[in-house]
DNA sequence: TCCGCTAATATTGTCGACAATTCTTACAGA
DNA sequence: TCTGTAAGAATTGTCGACAATATTAGCGGA
């Protein structure tokens, strides 16, 4: 269990479109349902056993964070990331977590700066140990991400990034799945980052931030070009 | 006309969730539907005759973009932005809004620059005569960061910030109704951040948006101050 | 008079059916 | 063989009705 998890899917609450949506937002990250795939109404009411009613108010919020793109009288497919969009996305990253960090170094409280210090280390040693580095590479980053985000006390960015674009990163790790050998290095930025919070740093906080965002995304264009 | 207005409220065309969600979101921005008021499913339907559906799809829509809250079985009320919620969207802003400042200075047109300029001068013109200066603090300064935002060529940018961040301002400023004595003092800025545009120079563009927004920020925050 | 309970009412959630549109496929003609 | 057309099938959009839940009004008791 990572502590994603509690952002994931909660398969058995609340309401049938939320459960619903949970579902298929996880089936859509991990690839399950292919991207460009379409979304057929009947075929998933008869799957899940539900109405096209609370299927189609599930689909409607998938929407409304990117993930599948609906056109009237035709249908919804999944979306498949074109590079300017990824790329875009990264611009929109290297923004808001840059100003998460800023927040995070005035609004964490001290306990909430121990934890992002002890999972940092716990990276780390993971990182030493070269085992599961792949999932360093993928969940446990985001994981980090996602605390800083948190420890802004900003509701509307924890909202924004870790409700709608994180799942489309996720998306894209999945559709792409270009792991590079930027583990270490990104983990030294991330240290870096934790540094200057716990210093209460919000100037450094940010430009750290940003920067190793940056790096992140110079690496996916350098990917990109050679791929080409 | 202002130039704002392409992206509000097209009535007789799209599909009916679109039209509904239109005329929705503006009465609510406007204020023609108070803040905190209830959002009654069976009397909207009748007033716009159509079903249920539809209307709820709508709803979600807004829902989606944060001009209603709604609660399982009990339905949506109009959003009532507390001034923590306010000063949450402005640090979103100056991330955003700086970012798409710099993308600007990058990637607008020739052309482009040019309009922005024009526009910019219309407003000058506006503040020494002293007419329509309500209107300059109310959507001549949105309309200038509308075209910035549009001008960063960052699909998902635009579609963040003028699909959504956009009419939660507005429904602020008709809700707070606060025009302070910012407006020669903005027009400067804005001055500013064209200048930057157009000498193609990203990071000060980005710097003076950035202080822009924070300038904005800061004096909303004193207006809240005294009027504890 | 006030509080808690109960029943009535109204609203939201869900479903199945019909209408409108799009996609597919078969066919005729060049 | 290819293209354009038209009929058919399938899917999405919309509607009205029923079920589940929440709110309200009224009543009885302390």
């Amino acid at each position: 269990m990572t502590p994603m998890s509690n952002a994931m899917a909660v398969t058995d609450t609340g309401t049938i479109p939320d459960r619903i949506f949970s579902r298929l937002r996880e089936a859509i990250v991990e690839g399950d349902i292919a991207p460009g795939s379409k979304i057929s109404e009947p075929e998933l009411a008869r799957a899940y056993g539900i109405s096209r009613g609370p299927l189609r108010e599930a689909i409607g919020r998938l929407e409304a964070c990117g993930l599948v793109v609906r056109r009237p009288n035709v249908g919804a497919r999944v979306v498949t990331l074109s590079s300017t969009q990824l790329l875009e996305i990264f611009h929109i990253r290297e923004a808001l977590e840059g100003m998460a960090a800023r927040l995070a170094a005035q609004n964490m409280s001290d306990d909430e700066v121990v934890d992002l210090r002890r999972l940092l280390r716990q990276h780390g040693e993971q990182i030493e140990q070269d085992t599961e580095h792949a999932y360093f590479q993928r969940e446990g980053d985001l994981d980090f991400h996602y605390r800083i985000v948190q420890g802004s006390h900003n509701e509307r960015m924890i909202e924004l990034l870790c409700n709608d674009l994180y799942h489309l990163v996720r998306l894209y790790r999945y559709q792409f799945g270009m792991a590079s050998k930027r583990g270490p290095r990104a983990f030294l930025e991330h240290e870096h980052i934790v540094d200057a919070i716990e210093r209460r740093d919000p100037e450094m906080a940010e430009l750290m931030m940003r920067s190793h965002v940056r790096a992140s995304r110079e690496n996916v264009e350098r990917l990109l070009a050679e791929q080409q």
